[in-house]
DNA sequence: AATTTTAATGAAAATAAATGCATGGTTTGT
DNA sequence: ACAAACCATGCATTTATTTTCATTAAAATT
């Protein structure tokens, strides 16, 4: 941007337009990528383009793989025998744009108790289905399932998870800010 | 497990034999391929195969795939634009129980596990209700009741009923000829 | 012991994903 | 402004991976 100092007003009005343009449209595109797969369990490229295309991206598999390159996105192998596209862990820091769609990072969540090896979620009223969907699609490996009321979830960890791990796959899936 | 206690000797013997003969191989194989992606770089599966073949295993890319698949290998793009298989960040046990049955027949339902003396039903979403109904009224002898979310069914079993039991009993609702 | 089920696997088919090449705009340097 | 170097992308193709099908050995059941 300093450098843009230097340059006349031609040029500058030039750049403009061209970020306005071109670039956002692949930055954005990343972004929607990413919130996508950060929520859903995608599991082939063909099934993200769909997703894609609902949003109002037209692109081809080919510029997909390369975004999902770009991205380092990893495919990995569920439990159930399905494929899921996650991305890397700590790489991706979440706009604050981004954040802001996630209603679930505006405290929704309000406590979380255990009762042998139960978990209980409580939310605010009716947002139990949300948090549940969020909870089921981001901690797999820590979670077996979730049983959603309106304000209250049933969380049922997997076998040897320690309550402690739930704590923080909890705290770390909600908190706050990124 | 608790049912080879009821068992003679020549069937232990057997079962103990099996073990040591033909899964020692594909266990073997596991830990191999483990201990392959933990040290090197491996980008694809036919260059696992080659480091699989120098080491005397001689199996094809196809059960290779399986192999990933079991170990929940995940294939990600690396800074340098190649790729790299790597291992899940705690190695988890395989869930056999699961993996030996298949519940795709139905087509609702997707996956039954355990955790402590509970079971989770995964269905397709919307199908918990219909399955849980199902559940109810088909398994009365092994089931206590159950609960049901959008997608998730927990299965609470009546005292005494095994883990084995009830994974028989799903699978017998929800079997269909293809 | 005979019969039925289950598990592992290879071969081949089906999918999925990565990439070479070409194209059309963009940016940079002069 | 012009030329050269760039970047994002689609298309076609190649490469890679997953799945289906069939087979065989093994294990459970009767």
């Amino acid at each position: 941007m300093v450098c843009c100092v230097r340059r006349n007003n031609y040029v500058i009005l030039h750049r403009f337009c061209y970020k306005y343009t071109i670039m956002k449209n692949k930055r954005e595109r990343l972004k929607v990528v990413s919130e996508i797969l950060k929520f859903q369990v995608i599991g082939s490229q063909e099934e993200l383009l769909k997703q894609l295309r609902k949003r109002g991206f037209e692109i081809t598999q080919a510029t997909l793989s390369r975004d999902l390159k770009a991205l380092k996105v990893a495919k990995t192998p569920l439990s159930n025998g399905m494929y899921k596209y996650v991305l890397p862990p700590q790489i991706m820091p979440i706009s604050d744009e981004l954040a802001s769609h996630n209603f679930t990072s505006h405290g929704a969540v309000l406590s979380l108790d255990f009762s042998g090896h139960l978990a209980i979620v409580k939310t605010r009223p009716g947002y139990a289905s949300a948090i549940a969907w969020d909870i089921d699609n981001r901690a797999t490996d820590e979670v077996l399932g979730t049983i959603a009321g309106d304000d209250t979830v049933l969380l049922i960890p997997r076998e040897g998870v320690s309550r402690d791990k739930i704590i923080k796959v909890i705290n770390h899936i909600f908190q706050e800010k990124n």
